[in-house]
DNA sequence: TCCGTTCGATACGTGAATGTATCCGATACA
DNA sequence: TGTATCGGATACATTCACGTATCGAACGGA
């Protein structure tokens, strides 16, 4: 392990030294991707030396993770908040338009997620772990659907609820891939918002 | 550039050598990813010294990137063919089912094939070759749609047809990230299939 | 303020991968 | 079959990233 446990005592500068070292990485993986970046590209532009990094992580494959783990976290939470900003009824096209917008916000996250995605790919632990944020992103999007049975009727084609979750999470990731490949995240997000809508309501709605 | 210009002049022996690199790469590429292989490593499974790969190629990614080409036209040529099987009216469900099976068959493709997206997210000369691949096999998608106009008529939130070309490409991309992770093909092509049938089809259709 | 502990920097040795230069066997063509 | 050219193997020097071991400084508690 790189953090002892001989001691629960954790210095300040630690925790300040961690941070830093995990938002240096997640610029540098953004930038060069995860197959291509040495320790010393980290610590350099974290302004630390290795020691440093060894003092924290045993390895980049750790860093990675960690870093996927903190991001991670900090996506769900946002998709939940999107989710949650209106009351107890839903309203599919603003909330497609809020989720749309705190998914695909952000190239450099696409950048290092798809890295993870490759990653994990070849590793099932990894990929436990991706699946894992996956069915929490899904977890939210259904609770949400299911309280909105009866406004809006799901397409029957989906299968149920959890279907209609799986389909918006792959709607999601393909247009990651598309907005990866012409950076334009603008239409992106109208594109998803279209996808989304058309999964999710019946064919008859034309208007958005 | 690696091959020769100075004279016409090919040996078979060296195509031979070129084919036997490019497809030991691909078994390596799939195997480990990318950014994880060393030029030896491809040699080695090949059964060549660096001798042979620097007197075909510069670099690696210049090997990746003939790779992909090779392989993406195979798959490009695939799709065609598949799309072409039936007469001139289109069977919606016999196609996805034939097309489906092309697309999601080889996991080593897709594993490859995500590297390279990777790798192309951060070089818009290489995105610009993915990009063309994808209009290519979206162009026979959206040929094959036309022809069928009238007997099955598509969801308008979608769009125009090629605004459907686009749909079942982002679907393809979507089950292809949770086939990497899961690694349950069978049931990422039962799922594609239904996904694009929802797509493809207005909502009223549920025995599929 | 003092002291023990922890953190991070520096220096070092090591292994791996790279690209090049050179050499020998294979191949095509007359 | 002879010969000139081509293709690939081998040997080499070099660079680079790695992991460790050690040292000085910062930190936190008394």
């Amino acid at each position: 392990m790189a953090v002892k446990e001989t001691t629960g005592r954790v210095t300040k500068r630690r925790v300040r030294t961690r941070a830093n070292l995990l938002d240096a990485a997640f610029a540098v993986f953004a930038a060069k991707g995860f197959g291509r970046v040495s320790i010393e590209e980290v610590c350099e532009a974290a302004g630390y030396s290795r020691g440093a990094f060894y003092s924290n992580f045993d390895s980049l494959d750790e860093l990675f993770f960690a870093l996927y783990r903190q991001r991670a976290d900090l996506i769900a939470e946002q998709v939940s908040g999107a989710l949650a900003l209106d009351g107890p009824d839903l309203d599919v096209p603003a909330a497609v338009d809020r989720v749309t917008e705190v998914l695909l916000l952000d190239r450099d996250w696409l950048l290092v997620k798809t890295d993870f995605l490759v990653h994990a790919a070849r590793d099932p632990a990894v990929a436990q772990a991706l699946l894992e944020h996956r069915a929490r992103l899904r977890g939210a999007i259904a609770d949400r659907l299911a309280r909105a049975r009866g406004h809006t009727a799901l397409p029957a084609v989906l299968g149920d609820i959890d279907g209609a979750a799986h389909a918006v999470v792959a709607a999601y990731d393909g247009v990651t891939t598309q907005l990866l490949l012409d950076r334009d995240g603008e239409h992106a997000r109208a594109w998803l918002g279209q996808l989304l809508t058309a999964l999710l309501t019946d064919g008859s709605d034309t208007t958005r």
